[in-house]
DNA sequence: AGCACGCCGACT
DNA sequence: GTCGGCGTGCTC
């Protein structure tokens, strides 16, 4: 019997299908989707691989043998197969990238290399390089894992490694090193005997009363976590360590139980309104049929959908079934998450991107056992190891964080369907503002429309007011405040309500608008933003790459107001603190919550220490609810209009008409305000208006007369390298290759664009060059662009270079 | 990616 | 001669 090994090597020159031999030893455990250990390459050493097929042996070529399982249990199924082959087929990236999305990181081995000195090895007799590697060797104990003995040595010594080995000086060894570890935490526990105890203490009291605090600690508890006890003392590790060294206490390491069992309280379900009633009874007509379906629900913020989603669930699961649940970001809607483990229980698995690789592994595998019916989780739990999926969810759809932006640069909804299809299951992508793309779909018969237009506690939508910040200039207001929003914010301080204040920085700085009259430029063949470049002092177009001088002046009005965009949380912070006495304000932003506790630790500060104002930006606007929010205030709703990028008015809209949620979801109504320099632009009237069907109109007439999705698909080809010249070169050589090409109609209609340099021209000194496809369907494109990245890999600077492609990619910079 | 092989210049 | 640097091509 043969296997068909795709081996765990992340090279594209690598990406090919491996055949070897099966022994009668493992023929019972070698199946699709083993993972096993392969001897690979000239020196045979062991490579981890996974199998894609197995069949009888045929033909006179000589295989090798796969040596040993790496996992006793197989990783995916041929369902699993389909999934990976379409992932690389359709992303265009390799085997094993798309395996990796389906297997827990860190399941089975781990191999290491070990150099070990043979017993009765000459070493004396040994001379130059030969000698000083063997030295090392000796040095170390006779025995060396591999990649350090390299990394001992600034020359390359692998080659001198293989000679000694020939002469019998060395041998190697693999080893499996640690697979996924137990989580375990240090303890801390006293070796003093009882007798000396007093003596011990006296001494510590004196000259360190930290050190003392602990053993007294200690005294009265067996053992005690590290981490604590430097918390409950207050002091540093470095008095542990003290007393560590001193030998009064010693460390070990405890197991500790990973997940913690959900405690189901089986909560009786609210009754449904009839609006839920009706979208759950239309959705189980197709469950019940079993046919795969996909919906698309548009329900307005607090129609009460995650009501619909866990009645569907029970539903799915009184029938065997298991659910997926994609929520954009986990951590941020725990609301959520708390609802359903309170719901289901044992039987729902929350990923969350706190949990370790252990965790992570353990949860996979419950998954995998079926002892989980529901998973809850962000994009990457589309892949969950459910062996019958009934339904496939997907909250707030509109949300970038379903795209990934690195590879393989799949997109959760493309997933979701590919899999749907293969269990007959329904998908439901909801939003209270679904991308155009999803509505066109709906409204052409691709998706099924469901809809729910009232808030389910019967709360008004909250009153969104615009501000013209270039009357606001005219009549000599330069502040960041409006005085309407001023006005309203001393409001809320004298009544102890509290402010959200958002800022988006998306695009900061690169658009540039006229502050007198709200001229923006813009490109005359994309209807898109142009973008300042420092370096040549020029706007530029990043689709087709049109340029034009830096205006001084506004070519409409002549006002020399004409400047970039954009001021910074810090900027917005010492503003309020200036202009209004006594504010309390949390800030939140990338700088202040590099971590996750750090933003938990913000918000509960905004909510207990009854801050006035929290400020930020675009995380401020998902997610979050607090009762006593009244006011929300949009300090520039212009930088995400103007942004290069065709979604740049859908953002708008979908920011401004979230951000506007957040207020006065409490008994008290809500009331927003937007500052805007375009308040005539048809994404902020209508957010105003919290009228979806009329943006819709307006933006799906722009998408079709500039032939943007859905009347195209959108593929990026980017190259990048230090040296620009090279970069250059080569994007050009791809789109000669792309023109040809296309020109032989093979593709359908393609429109190529470029190459020009990409929204962000240089990332640490790399230059970044890009072709923007507007293709009729960009299936039809796979083919091409293959060939491109054949071509990547035949240029001779390849590794200088390198190659992005994205498919329908959710930013253009 | 690794690794070996082969070619070339520099050094003992 | 030999060592080491670097380009090229292969991995069942």
């Amino acid at each position: 019997m043969v296997a068909g090994i795709v081996v765990s090597k992340t090279a594209r020159e690598v990406d090919k299908i491996f055949d070897y031999k099966i022994s009668d030893a493992l023929a019972g455990q070698v199946c699709i989707g083993a993972h096993v250990l392969v001897p690979f390459g000239k020196n045979n050493l062991l490579t981890e691989g996974f199998v894609v097929y197995v069949k009888e042996a045929a033909g006179t070529k000589q295989l090798k043998e796969i040596h040993a399982m790496a996992s006793p249990n197989p990783l995916f199924d041929e369902k699993g197969l389909a999934l990976a082959e379409y992932i690389r087929e359709s992303t265009l990236c390799t085997y094993i990238e798309a395996l990796h999305l389906l297997i827990p990181t860190g399941a089975g081995v781990r191999l290491e290399t070990w150099v070990r000195l043979v017993g009765d090895a000459d070493i004396a007799a040994l001379k130059g390089k030969q000698r000083e590697v063997a030295d090392r060797i000796a040095e170390e104990g006779d025995e060396i894992e591999l990649v350090r003995l390299l990394t001992c040595f600034e020359t390359n010594v692998r080659p001198v490694v293989t000679a000694l080995e020939e002469k019998g000086i060395v041998t190697l060894v693999q080893v499996e090193g640690s697979t996924i570890k137990e989580k375990t935490v240090r303890f801390a526990r006293l070796c003093v005997e009882a007798e000396n105890l007093y003596e011990v203490e006296n001494e510590l009291k004196k000259r360190a009363p930290v050190q003392h605090r602990m053993l007294n600690v200690l005294k009265y508890n067996d053992a005690v976590a590290v981490c604590d006890l430097v918390a409950m003392t207050a002091a540093s590790y470095n008095a542990v360590n003290a007393l560590k060294n001193k030998g009064y206490i010693e460390f070990f390491d405890k197991v500790i139980r990973r997940t913690e069992a959900a405690a189901a309280t089986k909560e009786t379900p609210p009754e449904m309104t009839e609006e839920q009633q009706s979208v759950y009874d239309t959705v189980c007509q197709t469950l019940d049929a079993k046919e795969t379906k996909e919906f698309l629900l548009r329900g307005v913020t607090g129609s009460g959908k995650t009501e619909v989603y866990m009645r569907l669930i029970e539903r799915v699961i009184a029938r065997g079934q298991g659910a997926i649940v994609l929520v954009p970001e986990i951590a941020l809607t725990p609301l959520m998450t708390g609802r359903f483990t309170r719901r289901f229980g044992d039987a729902v698995a929350i990923l969350h991107s706190g949990l370790s690789l252990g965790e992570r592994y353990d949860e996979w595998k419950r998954i995998r056992e079926g002892k989980v019916q529901v998973v809850v989780g962000a994009r990457s739990a589309i892949f969950a190891p459910l062996s019958n999926i009934g339904i496939i969810i997907l909250d707030e759809e509109h949300e970038n964080a379903y795209k990934s932006e690195t590879a393989p640069r799949y997109h959760a909804r493309d997933i979701a369907r590919f899999r749907a299809g293969q269990h007959n299951a329904v998908c439901i992508y909801a939003s209270a503002t679904p991308l155009v793309e999803s509505y066109y779909k709906a409204l052409n018969g691709q998706y099924t429309l469901l809809e729910m237009h009232s808030r389910y506690n019967q709360s008004a939508m909250p009153h969104v007011y615009i501000v013209d910040m270039r009357e606001e200039l005219q009549n000599g207001n330069r502040s960041m405040f409006s005085e309407m929003l001023r006005h309203e914010l001393v409001y809320n301080i004298e009544h102890e309500e509290q402010t959200i204040l958002f800022l988006n920085r998306r695009g900061f700085s690169t658009f540039v608008s006229c502050r007198e009259c709200g001229y923006v430029a813009t490109c005359p063949h994309c209807n898109i933003s142009l973008t300042y470049h420092r370096y040549t002092d020029r706007l530029t177009c990043h689709y087709c790459g049109y340029t034009h001088e830096n205006y001084t002046k506004c070519p409409e009005c002549g006002s020399s107001y004409i400047r970039f965009f954009g001021a910074g949380t810090q900027k917005v912070e010492e503003s309020l603190l200036q202009e209004f006495e006594g504010i309390r304000v949390v800030r939140m932003d990338v700088d202040t919550t590099s971590t996750k506790a750090a933003h938990q630790k913000l918000l509960d500060q905004f909510e207990n220490e009854k801050a006035d104002v929290l400020l930020g930006t675009q995380m401020v606007s998902k997610g979050l609810d607090f009762h006593t929010v009244t006011l929300v205030g949009v300090l520039a709703a212009d930088t995400a209009l103007h942004i290069d990028d065709y979604r740049s008015s859908e953002r708008t809209f979908n920011l401004i008409t979230q951000v506007a949620g957040r207020a006065g979801r409490g008994d008290a109504p809500g009331r927003a305000i937007v500052q805007t320099y375009s308040p005539e632009h048809y994404a902020i009237v209508h957010a105003k208006n919290h009228d979806y069907k009329h943006f819709y109109a307006d933006e799906i007439a722009f998408r079709r007369a500039m032939r943007y999705p859905p009347f195209c698909e959108i593929v990026t080809v980017l190259v990048s390298g230090t040296n620009e010249n090279l970069v250059r070169r080569h994007i050009r050589d791809l789109a000669k290759h792309l023109h040809q090409r296309c020109d032989e109609g093979d593709c359908g209609a393609v429109q190529i664009l470029g190459p020009v340099p990409s929204g962000i021209p240089k990332i640490k000194d790399k230059y970044r060059y890009r072709i923007v496809l507007k293709c009729e369907n960009a299936e039809n494109m796979n083919g091409v662009l293959r060939e491109l990245i054949d071509l990547h890999l035949k240029d001779v600077n390849k590794k200088l270079l390198s190659l992005i492609i994205d498919k329908n990619p959710s930013s253009l910079m």
